[in-house]
DNA sequence: TGAACTGTATCACTCACATAATACAGTTCA
DNA sequence: TGAACTGTATTATGTGAGTGATACAGTTCA
């Protein structure tokens, strides 16, 4: 079963997108693996203090990623595989680590002084 | 006069911070320098292809940061001191490298990792 | 002085997000 | 079998961010 022990909503971007990306994280970290059951919509929503749309949309998109799957009246189930948990982490990757050097670029930092940053802020 | 030539806006995030963000890069940089006229809202407005309440909404908020003047009327300059520059650098620092190091931890990225994907990506 | 520029303020509109309230159908399992 | 869970769909509503449209007042300067 999917944990989301402290799990905390911000308010500074969408609860389905934090939700999407908790359990992202959770299958590159090798928290999440395949076979693993989510928590109902109802469940969840109930744990959170959100409504089940909320917690659907989420479980919609990783639908749509074929991340997960879910049949009527049954449980939902992490589909995983070895290309999928790579395309994930290429994703995040993707987000994080190339949008850090675009912008540390921009404001004329070198590439050994962004190296330092990330030395720096890595403690 | 702070330029705006090869400005294209996105559409991922608000106009308003876009315009911040460029300013305040600039400062960092040193492309802006104490005493810059800032464009109109009107002009930059119609450069940009956007409501004048855009501008005025990134202008207030430099503003609220005594980091440009406006008075009623009259043109907007910037406002400049090194202990000003230094705070803004901090900000976008914080806001880049620092946000980046916490979202790589979190998918179990060792900082090594995270030295070597900074490298990757530079190029 | 007056035209043409400035900044400022106010109201309206759209849209994404989240919520709310149901309803219906499939499944699990005692 | 039937109760209690599942997922799914629909419609309505509230809210705030972002932007648009417009009006008003102060300034600059020929």
């Amino acid at each position: 079963m999917i944990s989301f022990d402290n799990f905390i909503i911000r308010d500074d971007i969408p609860i389905y997108l934090q939700i999407l990306r908790h359990i992202k994280r959770g299958v590159v970290s090798g928290v999440v693996t395949n076979g693993d059951e989510l928590p109902s919509r109802r469940v969840l929503s109930a744990l959170l203090g959100v409504n089940p749309n909320t917690i659907q949309k989420a479980y919609r998109m990783l639908e749509d990623e074929r991340l997960i799957e879910s049949h009527s009246g049954a449980k939902s189930y992490v589909i995983l595989d070895e290309k999928k948990k790579n395309a994930v982490r290429e994703e995040l990757v993707e987000d994080d680590a190339k949008g850090a050097v675009e912008k540390l670029k921009d404001m004329g930092i070198s590439k050994s002084e962004a190296l330092a940053l990330i030395e720096k802020y890595w403690n």
